[in-house]
RNA sequence: GCGCUGUUGGUCUAGUGGCUAGGACUCCAGCCUGCCACGCUGGGUGCCCGGGUUCAAAUCCCGGACAGCGCACCA
């Protein structure tokens, strides 16, 4: 039996400790995960590099850790309340059918968007059952794609929220009062957020709790076309699929789209975005995967056809990544213009609006959402190397940054002044910040296996040698490669 | 959510209505060992869950959970 890439990934997934299902020993449960020692690691390090390079190397974003729960009144104000459902209705021997999908399919109309009344309505005068016993339906209800619960004593409604976005939106006020910040200026949030979805696939890939890294860039609805950022991104090559390029496959009755290549720059002039803070955004991404170690070719930005995407969007643009059972979003960009902040403004009736040059304006945003959980297996995939002919087991080339350790400490044998000599090299590297493993059990070819496995970059064998001229070997995960160094000097030759 | 297929130690798997469910690798202990899971000995762990049929169920039936795939969904 052939095993597809995702089998694969997998079973190294669970015995290597990188994901596993959770409560998996009670059966687990669709659409969750937990991260094993690992896939925490490797987790951890991704939003160190997320951080570091959206946050802190700029001057201009602030990083805020919002709660989960949010009250009702919050997704009332942002529309999830109302959109965010799916109606549906309940027979009496309690088969939940989908009602605006049942009607398309009996009565061939279209029905998305009609009310819950309206739809009660169709049912009724078209007599339309339960399509799995016949009995007559119950009523149309919304079926939440959030998870409800419910606050203290007052049992006051809230929900867990279904994007990290919204803290953001929330905070806005705070934020800025606070840190005196001018536009333009992002606020970035690294959280938890919760989807009730209808099936969850592909592991990690579509979850019902997953993780985010978001920043609401907020700018002066006339300086969109002057970022920060323009020069120094302006030479970056974008992969993008146009939406000419999707009408044209549509006709043709596929989903399978070429993309060009256009540099940030050209994608502005050319407008094939809509202002020069889309274009930045988008090759800032560019540069954050290949530093993940995601081939160039198996990232582009798909720009959402209107059907997609809300009314009030300036222009959506999906980075999509090229995994084994196709393209899939793992970042959404967005250009929400002024929607967010004026709708929290009629909802709360709190002015949201910032003082500029004597004028109350509401800011305009972009929005990169990515998706921590489909990036890290974004990045399995990627990285994974089947066992072949040279090498009789699979591993994992992470980059440095992003693999669970730096290096792993060996004593060749199992003799005591080897592993003292050993055990003081990792003391002495760990000193310096260096994350690094020790082993000194099995063979030492099983030792290299086992690190390659979860793809440590560098193995250091301490062998007899060490203890006559104080060097060591270090071998290359990519090339299997040894060299010999100076025990002074390995730990500046593991740093990333 | 619907449909198809599947679920046996940590992983991969063999297996038959009936003796103590077999193997490989991993793992653990010990010995050996001067470098790529491939030296020796010993050891541990398993039939997804719940019902039913049967003298007897891991095996047959029903239901459920979970997984992969297709459809749908993914403001």
């Amino acid at each position: 039996m052939v095993k597809s890439l995702l089998d694969e990934v997998m079973t190294v997934s669970l015995r290597r400790g990188i994901l596993y299902p959770s409560a998996e020993i009670y059966g687990g449960l669709a659409g969750f995960y937990d991260f094993g020692p690992i896939g925490a690691r490797i987790r951890n390090n991704l939003i160190a590099l997320w951080r570091n390079r959206f946050i802190e190397r700029r001057d201009i974003v602030y990083e805020i850790s919002g709660n989960t729960i949010l009250p009702s009144p919050v997704f009332k104000a942002s529309g999830h309340l109302d959109h965010f459902t799916d109606p549906s209705a309940e027979c009496q021997k309690g088969h939940v059918s989908r009602i605006d999908q049942l009607i398309e399919e009996k009565l061939q109309i279209h029905a998305e968007g009609k009310s819950n009344k309206e739809l009660a309505e169709i049912i009724a005068q078209n007599k339309i059952r339960c399509p799995v016993c016949g009995d007559p339906l119950g009523e149309v209800k919304s079926f939440g794609l959030m998870f409800g619960t419910n606050v203290g004593g007052e049992r006051r409604q809230a929900f867990l929220r279904p994007e990290t976005a919204q803290n953001i939106f929330l905070g806005f006020k705070r934020v800025q009062t606070a840190t005196r910040a001018k536009l333009p200026f992002g606020v970035a949030q690294i959280g938890r957020s919760y989807r009730n979805e209808i099936s969850p696939r592909q592991s990690i890939v579509r979850v019902r709790e997953f993780s985010q890294m978001e920043i609401e860039y907020f700018i002066d609805p006339n300086q969109m076309n002057e970022c920060p950022f323009f020069e120094e991104l302006s030479g970056i090559k974008l992969n993008l699929v146009t939406q000419e390029e999707q009408e044209k496959a549509a006709k043709k009755k596929s989903t399978d789209y070429s993309s060009i290549q256009v540099t940030v720059k050209d994608a502005y002039e050319k407008k094939y975005v809509p202002n020069q803070w889309m274009a930045c955004t988008l090759g800032d991404e560019v540069v954050f995967f290949q530093e993940l170690g995601i081939p160039e070719n198996a990232v582009r930005f798909r720009h959402m056809r209107p059907e997609e995407t809300p009314h009030y969007s300036g222009g959506n643009f999906d980075l999509e990544i090229l995994f084994s059972f196709g393209w899939k979003e793992v970042i959404g960009n967005a250009y929400r213009q002024d929607h967010d902040l004026r709708s929290h403004m009629n909802g709360s009736k709190k002015d949201l609006s910032l003082e500029l040059e004597g004028k109350k304006i509401i800011p305009h945003v972009i929005e990169p959402s990515f998706g921590i959980d489909r990036m890290i297996y974004a990045i399995l995939e990627h990285t994974y190397r089947p066992k072949n002919k040279s090498r009789g087991w699979s591993w994992f080339q992470f980059p440095v940054n992003l693999a669970p350790y730096h290096a792993v400490i060996l004593p060749l044998l199992n003799r005591p002044e080897l592993e003292e000599a050993a055990r003081r090299l990792y003391q002495q590297c760990k000193l310096q910040g260096h994350s690094i493993l020790y082993d000194d059990r099995g063979r030492i070819g099983r030792r290299y296996a086992r690190a390659d496995e979860i793809g440590i970059p560098k193995a250091v064998t301490i062998d007899p040698q060490t203890l006559d001229d104080q060097t060591a070997t270090i071998r290359d995960r990519d090339t299997a490669q040894q060299t010999r160094h100076l025990l002074s000097e390995i730990s500046i030759l593991l740093k990333p």
